[in-house]
RNA sequence: GCCCACGUAGCUCAGUAGGUAGAGCGCGUCCUUGGUAAGGACGAGGUCAGCAGUUCAAUUCUGCUCGUGGGCUCCA
């Protein structure tokens, strides 16, 4: 008995495949909801869908419907199949190389003589189609490894005979749809008639297995959903983070500039920027000091002799500036630590006095590469808020909890989702057993104990420490490494860091690096594309504009300007001889969070007109009720921007 | 660094099949005193990224340099 659809109705009879679904014009949508109810939850069995396969233990089981994580994965894989199989017959000698699904959709790589431009995505999506609407089953079979090899050296896939003389496995499994037959583990879509709501988005070089060294191949990304609507979403989705981008946004809130001919990848913070970055780093010296640290200063130089000491001469040089005068060469510090090492170590230190922690937002200089550069969010100097704990290893796991502590409450206060990793021992590390297990313990006991989610990358961690990493998530979707807490036992050593203890003996510290929004540059790249540029009123550099209707309301604007201004509101006034409306649509545009109108009738009541950014009018309102509006919203950090906020 | 694309007015972009360039916004001056997203007129602004080469002639073609954008991790 076949699938029916009768209008909203349908009829699953048990046994029925994805296939029979397709075949009785059902999409992934509905046919997930028919067979929710009789499987739960959406799952079903595929195995019988697939041509070639008889099913049982060792077969591809497919329990998934396409628009489920699993099914999605399975639908982009196979879409890359397709493209492959598009461009091999529109550029017969386009070699094949791979060809994931990846997190929005999935690329493949080819090796060309003229590397693919985004000229031929036309050609190329119109053949997929093609090869799409045929309905091509994909079959699969097992050969071992010189029978495939063979396969693919007859056909010239040299890519794909490297790859199997690679594979440690005795057979391997092949996917063919029509004549493209590729290396695959699968598994694979039943047929190529899933693959209809897709898009060829952008070019790109690649290196073959992602190794400089390796030949550059041409990269096609491309995403696919099961629906058309899915499809659409994405893509406005795309467009929304690009009205986002903070180098756009930037430019239009007139908050920094680079000049790229003078100084690449080095930021010029213009009066708005700066007064946001202000605002922030007051309010993080602020939470320092309530915290307990303490703020010092180290110079931007300090000489080679000090980096060799480190380490940093001999591992991290290729990314240091470095000056000579006068016969003695300076390194540009890339971080803050051996500053604050050479602080603590001024003086012999009490086991009473630790823990100690040095606060600096310290500017550094790292020189990236030239084509890592992005914007605020990667760049060659920045400024970190940066710290370092030197404490008793009885101390690790208390310090660890106040820092962690601290990441949770910023976070949350600007409104970010984020992730948190630990990282442990690598294979090449210094440190004893004990070092590491009591450094990794108390990483992890801190965690559990402020009672916050995390995972586990086993020997992630750096050769001198463990750490904990945390990334926030931006409006595209890109997550972004911000704070990082590092133990490290090699600098104290190097550094030969003591301190007294109880028992008159010398001992050695531990120390933490630790920095929280790590980049104050990425961290305000990251929020402007977060909050679209409408600051809430505590960070918005301008949180309120007077605008009057004609001359006559300048004086009262004036005054109620100075009001303001005296009860600590950042407000201008627009006086200028324009009409009312072209003041609304510039203020608006500049994402000003008050609006305040003055014309005759507000004159009169000695008050003015409350209009929000969104379009909100609120009224009229005296001086004094403004005043509580606005410093009551700043209480509410994102309360009327963040997400919340939408372009009109 | 490497691959592809790109670099024209402050911004967003058009244009020149080789004969030194335009629009809108913004900016300036003047007119307009106007009630919640653009009132009008006139005007100023460009070594067409930089350096070389080909040519009678280069912003346009070629090469190099600088810079920008998308990528270069996610195992067939």
């Amino acid at each position: 008995m076949d699938i029916m659809v009768e209008g909203n109705s349908v009829s699953v009879p048990d046994g029925s495949s994805f296939a029979d679904a397709l075949k009785a014009g059902l999409s992934g949508k509905r046919f997930k909801a028919a067979v929710a109810a009789r499987l739960g939850d959406g799952l079903f069995d595929l195995s019988s869908a697939i041509p070639g396969n008889s099913g049982g233990a060792s077969a591809d089981i497919l329990a998934v419907t396409l628009d489920t994580p699993e099914g999605l994965e399975i639908l982009r894989h196979s879409t890359a199949h397709v493209m492959a199989a598009a461009v091999q017959n529109l550029f017969p000698d386009a070699k094949v190389t791979i060809g994931p699904a990846i997190e929005n959709g999935f690329y493949y790589d080819f090796d060309v003589k003229k590397p693919f431009s985004v000229d031929d995505f036309e050609a190329i999506e119109a053949e997929m189609s093609r090869i799409a609407k045929l309905a091509l089953p994909y079959t699969r079979r097992v050969l071992s490894r010189d029978e495939a090899v063979k396969v693919f050296a007859v056909k010239g896939e040299t890519y794909k005979v490297e790859l199997i003389e690679d594979l440690d496995a005795a057979d391997v499994s092949l996917y063919q749809i029509g004549d493209f037959e590729d290396l695959c583990r699968g598994p694979h879509l039943p047929n190529t008639g899933f693959v209809r709501a897709f898009k060829l988005l952008s070019v790109a070089g690649a290196y073959w297995r992602g190794s400089e060294k390796n030949k550059m191949l041409s990269r096609i990304y491309g995403t696919v959903f099961a629906e058309e609507a899915d499809l659409k979403k994405y893509l406005n989705r795309l467009e929304e983070a690009r009205k986002r981008d903070h180098r756009k946004l930037g430019r239009e809130l007139e908050l920094f500039d680079f000049h790229e001919d003078v100084a690449p990848g080095m930021v010029f913070w213009h009066p708005k920027g700066m007064l946001v970055r202000t605002i922030i780093e007051d309010f993080l010296r602020k939470e320092h000091l309530k915290r307990g640290y303490e703020l010092v200063q180290g110079p931007q130089l300090l000489r080679r002799e000090l980096w060799e000491k480190s380490g940093h001469y001999a591992n991290y040089r290729e990314n240091m500036y470095f000056t000579e005068i006068e016969g003695d060469v300076y390194g540009v510090k890339p971080m803050n630590c051996l500053a604050h090492m050479l602080v603590y170590g001024s003086k012999l230190r009490s086991y009473r006095e630790l823990p100690v922690r040095f606060a600096e937002l310290g500017v550094v200089h790292r020189h990236e590469m030239s084509g890592a550069l992005h914007g605020l969010l990667r760049v060659r100097q920045f400024t970190q808020d940066d710290a370092h704990i030197i404490c008793r290893p009885d101390q690790l796991e208390d310090e660890i909890i106040g820092v962690i502590t601290l990441v949770r409450d910023l976070f949350t206060l600007f409104d970010f989702s984020y992730k948190i990793a630990v990282s442990t021992r690598p294979e090449k590390c210094i440190g004893t057993d004990e070092d590491w297990e009591r450094a990794t313990g108390a990483l992890i006991k801190a965690l559990d104990k402020v009672g916050i989610q995390y995972t586990i990358n086993e020997g992630d961690g750096a050769f001198y420490g463990p750490k904990i990493d945390v990334k926030v998530t931006d409006s595209l979707e890109r997550e972004w490494q911000c704070s990082t807490i590092q133990c490290d036992f090699t600098l104290p050593e190097r550094f030969e860091l003591v301190y007294v203890g109880a028992d008159g003996d010398r001992h050695r510290p531990v120390m933490v690096h630790r920095a929280i929004l790590g980049s104050l540059e990425r961290f305000i790249g990251i929020l402007v594309e977060h909050c679209a540029g409408a600051f809430p009123a505590w960070l918005a550099p301008v949180q309120a504009r007077l605008l009057t209707v004609t001359e006559a309301h300048d004086e009262f604007a004036q005054k109620a300007k100075d009001a303001l201004l005296r009860a600590g509101i950042r407000i201008e006034a627009d006086l200028r001889n324009e009409k009312l409306g072209y003041k609304v649509r510039q203020a608006q545009m500049e994402k000003i969070p008050y609006i305040l109108v003055i014309g005759d009738k507000e004159l009169e009541a000695g008050g003015v007109n409350v209009r929000l950014r969104n379009g909100d009018t609120v009224g009229l309102k005296t001086l004094d009720e403004v005043k509580d509006i606005i410093l009551a919203d700043c209480e509410q950090p994102f309360k009327n921007g963040g997400m919340n906020y939408r372009f009109s």
